[in-house]
This record gives structure tokens, C-alpha cells and sequence, in this order.
DNA sequence: CTCCTGTATTTTGGATCCAATATTGATTAT
DNA sequence: ATAATCAATATTGGATCCAAAATACAGGAG
């Protein structure tokens, strides 16, 4: 097995080639992401272990950890699927991210650092820049380390791992969001009022301005969702 | 929306034979909960599948279902490992119980029939017997029972799955909890309390007194685990 | 033509084997 | 003794092979 390029894999600190079977995932990852595999297509393993250059025993591995995060749903004998959120699964993602970030920002808010803020700025200049650039995969990315970086002040790594699963599982739908002009301009001046409001330490202000950033995003692509 | 297709359902609802993968995971499940297999321990693939007569690749991909269930960690190259839950991460836990299953509860509320109610006592009933009996482990099934019954009367399949999970990664802690006499007889007064509110359907009450019970639960347990 | 049935093919599930890495233990130099 | 080094062993990671199940397909009865 010849270690590939790949070095997306936000492991432990060790510097240590990547196993098989972590490659595989984040290429998994990617390839739901970017809609290269698209929601509701059956996974063929056979293939798919060919075109990436491994056996199907880290392959399916990997499927058992998308499978555990929700990108994948899985039927015995049946194989695995790209995860197809209906309408109702995608409002139950956000109504849980909801409860979630709410308690993660006030925490966050009550032991902000000023590092923190400073990592959280340096993230929403990306943001800005990609969104200007048109950019819709970095935007995505300097997103979550936007909201990432607030959520991890708040010293609760659990609930931190559990939303970053919730946006994961609606990854797939995220790019459309990114992919509207007017939509990236309202995240960028969403992102730059609750930046304002983390400096001044409003954390029920912040909190509800990310509720709304989050209702935003959940109304437009509920719009291009295809109907049930 | 309780839906009918249920996608995310473990079995479908086929009455089929169970994979050796399922079969494994759910002996793995017994044996951390029961405390065969404790906190810290190292999980050896070889001895283990010889163990439960299997292979080691359905064990491995079981792993890799309480891999994301936090129930083991994973280490490249090193293995599996019970996990081990310090005092920090039992509080965590707890609070993201809280949140989750405030919401629940509220939603369950608004949408309770008399089925669920009657389902609920059914497994109140049992908890009580058990309770009685000192019968540690059916108290533990019938408790479980008794608040998923609750949770699921919500209509939020996801939201009821990461609860369930939240509750696996402390099982094996839970144990613990109902050897003691005073607090099974704490836990079926307390139950009756709640069922008593949700009868009444005051939802504030309910999720009030769900709070100070799981607040108990913490708290005894916190007292018997292991100084860090 | 439709529906069933039995068969061939595809696909997944599991076992075994080999390779890569980590751990252990002995040996030697300081 | 202690620490470093290197061989021996144990353990995990991955590939290949075979078995079991599902799907696709062809042919025949109604």
C-alpha cells in the first residue's frame, strides 16, 4: 500500500504516514462533500477500494466510522448509502446544533480569551477573502474554523466533537448554501456582527444572532432540497 | 413525524439472522457495561474474537461502531481501550444529557398519547420490581425503557439516537449506581414523580425533576469513581 | 403479457494469511 | 545499578480468498 499524499487527517499531534484506512475516509469525506458521491447513491465497495488503491477491509472500516457520523446509513447484506437527509432530518440537524451551540457559545462567552477572539478574527478574514474569490470550498472551510474556534473555547471537548458530527452529516448540503453570492455575503456581515457581539462578552445576543445565522442557512437550502 | 421508513433504524425490521458484526457488538456492548471488560483496558482483536469464535474483522469494524459511540478509543497501531471516563467527562456528558433530553421531553409533552403513557408505566412497573428484587441489570434495561419511551414519543428519531449513544458511554458507570439500595428506591420514587407530571402533561415540571434526577445519578456516581 | 421460479451474476460478510508497527526483554556500555 | 541498543515477540493493519446473501435475468406456466 503506497502512502498517498494525503494529509487531511486531524488526528492526534503524531507525525506518523497515514494509515490506509485513514486516507480513505477523509477521501470518503471528500468525495461526499463535493458531491462526488451524491446522497442516496449506493456505495459499491469492490470498485471503490480499486479506484483508491486499497483493499475493502480499511475501506469498510472507514464506512463504519462515516456510518457512526451519519454521512452513510448502512443495510445488512445490502451494503452502504450516501446518507439522503430528507426535510425533517435536516430541520432535526439543526434544531440539535441549536440546543448544542446555544450552551457552547454562552460557555464559550463566559472564558473568552483574547487569543480566541483573535483566531476567530484571523478565520473570518478568510472567510471573507474566499467569499470575495468566490471560493466555495475554502469558505466552507474557514467557516467551521470560524465557529469551531468559538465552540472549542468553551472547554467542552465532547460537545465540541458532537457538533462538529452534526455538521458533517449536512456537509453535502453546505456547499450549495456557499455556492449563492448573496448568501456569502450574508455570512460574512452574520459572522462580522457576531464577532462584534463576542468582544463585548453579549453572549444572549451572540447566541441569538448565530441562531439566526443557522436559520438562514437552513431556509435556503431547504429551498433547493429536492421535494419528498 | 415518527417516520415510517425508518432510515435510521439498526434493523430495518427484517427477521433475519444477526451478522456475526452485530452479534459481536452487542456482546462487546454487554461486556463494558457489565464490567467484564473495564475502563482502561486494552481490547486484544486476536484473544477476543477467538473468544466469541469469530474472526477479527467483524470485531474490528464492531470496534469501530463504539469507536464512534465513545465507548472505546482508538489509538493507530496500538489498539482499542475501554474508555476510561475521568470525573470531567461524566460531567460533560451529563450536561449534554441535559440539553438533549430537556428538549425531548418538552416536545414529548406536546405530543404525548395516552399509548405512551401507558408504555411508560409498563416500564415503570418493571423498574419497580427490579428495584425490588435488586436485580441490577433489569433495573437498568427497564430504566432505560422507561425514558426512551419518553424521548421517542418526541418524534425526533436523531435526537433520541444521541441520547442513546450519551447513555452507552456511561453504562458502564450506571452499574454502579443501582447496586446501591437507597438509590433504586431514589430512582423509583422519582420516576414516579415524573410519570405523574407528564400524566398531567406540565412539561416545565417534568423537565425539572428529569434535571434533579439525572443530577442525583451524577452525583452518587461521582462519588465512587476513582480519584483522578 | 404478467407473474412466478429457478439460476447465474454481483455484492457483501467473514476467515486466513502476510506485512508493518509496537512492545518486550536481553545485552552491553557507562 | 541505569540507560541505551538491538533482537525477539506480540499485536495491529491490510490483502486475498472463500462463503453467504442479494440482485438480475431467463424461461416457463397461467
Amino acid at each position: 500500500m503506497t502512502a498517498p499524499e494525503g494529509r487531511l487527517a486531524a488526528d492526534e499531534g503524531r507525525r506518523r504516514p497515514p494509515t490506509a484506512q485513514q486516507f480513505v475516509l477523509g477521501e470518503l469525506r471528500r468525495a461526499i462533500t463535493t458531491g462526488r458521491l451524491r446522497p442516496g447513491d449506493p456505495i459499491r465497495q469492490e470498485s471503490l477500494a480499486e479506484e483508491l488503491a486499497v483493499s475493502r477491509v480499511p475501506l469498510r472500516e472507514a464506512l463504519k466510522t462515516l456510518q457512526g457520523e451519519g454521512l452513510v446509513t448502512y443495510q445488512a447484506h445490502r451494503g452502504y448509502f450516501v446518507e439522503r437527509l430528507s426535510l425533517d432530518d435536516l430541520r432535526e440537524v439543526y434544531l440539535i446544533r441549536e440546543l448544542l451551540e446555544a450552551e457552547a457559545v454562552r460557555r464559550a462567552v463566559a472564558r473568552l480569551t483574547d487569543e480566541v477572539v483573535e483566531a476567530a478574527e484571523q478565520a473570518q478574514a478568510e472567510v471573507e477573502r474566499a467569499a470575495a474569490a468566490g471560493d466555495v470550498l475554502a469558505m466552507a472551510e474557514a467557516n467551521r474554523r470560524f465557529h469551531m474556534t468559538v465552540f472549542e473555547a468553551a472547554g467542552l471537548p465532547r460537545l465540541v466533537r458532537m457538533i462538529r458530527t452534526l455538521w458533517d452529516s449536512t456537509d453535502a448540503y453546505r456547499s450549495v448554501y456557499y455556492g449563492e453570492e448573496a448568501n456569502r455575503r450574508r455570512v460574512v456581515e452574520e459572522h462580522r456582527a457576531a464577532l462584534d457581539l463576542l468582544r463585548r462578552r453579549d453572549a444572549d445576543a451572540a447566541v441569538r444572532a448565530l441562531a439566526a445565522h443557522r436559520t438562514h442557512a437552513v431556509t435556503s437550502i431547504e429551498a433547493v432540497l429536492p421535494p419528498p
